[in-house]
DNA sequence: CTCCAGGGATGAT
DNA sequence: ATCATCCATGGA
């Protein structure tokens, strides 16, 4: 669930599990119940990343990983939780969500769901190219833009790539990234990675600044206002309150939190959002999202992956 | 075919 | 501050 929320782009479901990578490296990622499995380039099955995923505490399961002789590569187990955030306490962040029937579904809905730590640049790139396209079309964009950019990777007899670093992608020209199906993103990608490449903007050096002051940083990049700002802040820089307002969330707030009232504007939107949903607003807004998705008008659940998640 | 999508930048009220 | 337009692309 957490793979196919719209948060990130480039998993692709292979047998049980996942294939993607996380950062430069090559991941097959598997749900075994409580348990997350993972296997790394080699294809063998290194560890299990230590977890609960639900609130039942599972048996500790020791001695999982029978061959100690292989020295496995630094911590891959460590690397999947953090990405998948299995230290965020879902339990106390779910209790904080507020008590209303809108949200109490979307709680039911999407339970398990964790919000991602993505790599900065790849998420930003991502969400710059995000804007006015389906979920489908993001996912052609990032595979495309990997595809012919990024480093080729193996994974169990798969193949996968990883995300073009900004220097890569500054080198390349508007005509090439259009070829990505971009369209006009093109430009801000393209200017967005030359900004990054000349250190003209650190993002790793954004990580202490406040949420208005990360925020406002984020939104001088070529290609990003509120809503790419907000994304960007939530999977990559845990701010967990930002509360990033789509097309999707805009409806879900006018429809079920501001029935029949006019002159609503955006601003009033936001304001409410960031009152009312919590310091673990983004949290809220994604499990909104998620299930809105899921949901709602658009007959979605035809064809495409039926159900891999209970 | 038409409709619409995890928007942003710009210029006019 | 708020609104109107345009911007490309392709799945549904």
């Amino acid at each position: 669930m957490t793979l196919n929320s719209g948060q990130v782009f480039h998993w692709e479901k292979v047998g049980a599990g996942f294939c993607g990578t996380i950062g430069e490296s090559a991941v097959y990622v598997e749900q075994l119940g409580n348990v997350l499995q993972t296997k790394m380039e080699g294809g063998v099955v290194r560890r299990r990343a230590q977890h609960q995923l639900f609130r039942k505490a599972p048996r500790p399961t020791t001695g999982a990983t029978a061959g100690s002789r292989e020295l496995a590569p630094p911590s891959v187990a460590r690397v999947v939780a953090r990405y998948f955030a299995l230290d965020h306490p879902l339990e106390e962040i779910c209790s904080s969500f507020p008590r209303d029937p809108i949200m109490n579904a979307a709680r039911g809905f999407c339970r398990g769901l964790r919000i991602i730590r993505q790599p900065k640049w790849e998420c930003l790139a991502t969400f710059i190219c995000s804007s006015m396209k389906q979920v489908t079309h993001i996912r052609q964009i990032s595979r495309a833009l990997r595809q012919r950019f990024g480093e080729k990777k193996e994974i169990g007899g798969d193949e996968v790539f990883s995300f073009p670093s900004p220097s890569r992608l500054a080198q390349t020209s508007e005509n090439e990234l259009r070829k990505c199906g971009l369209g006009y993103r093109a430009k801000n990608l393209l200017e967005t990675a030359k900004v990054i490449t000349s250190g003209q903007a650190d993002l790793d050096s954004w990580s202490p600044l406040s949420d208005r002051k990360l925020r406002k940083q984020l939104c001088e990049l070529p290609g990003v206002g509120m809503k790419v700002a907000n994304c960007v802040m939530l999977f990559a820089f845990e701010r967990i309150a930002a509360f990033p307002i789509d097309v999707w969330i805009e409806r879900v707030l006018r429809e079920k939190y501001f029935v029949r009232k006019r002159k609503v504007t955006g601003q009033m939107l936001a304001d409410f959002a960031a009152n009312y949903f919590g310091a673990h607003g983004g949290y809220a807004q994604q499990y909104l999202f998620h299930h809105a998705r899921m949901t709602g008008k658009r007959k979605s659940q035809r064809s495409h992956s039926i159900d891999q998640f209970h």
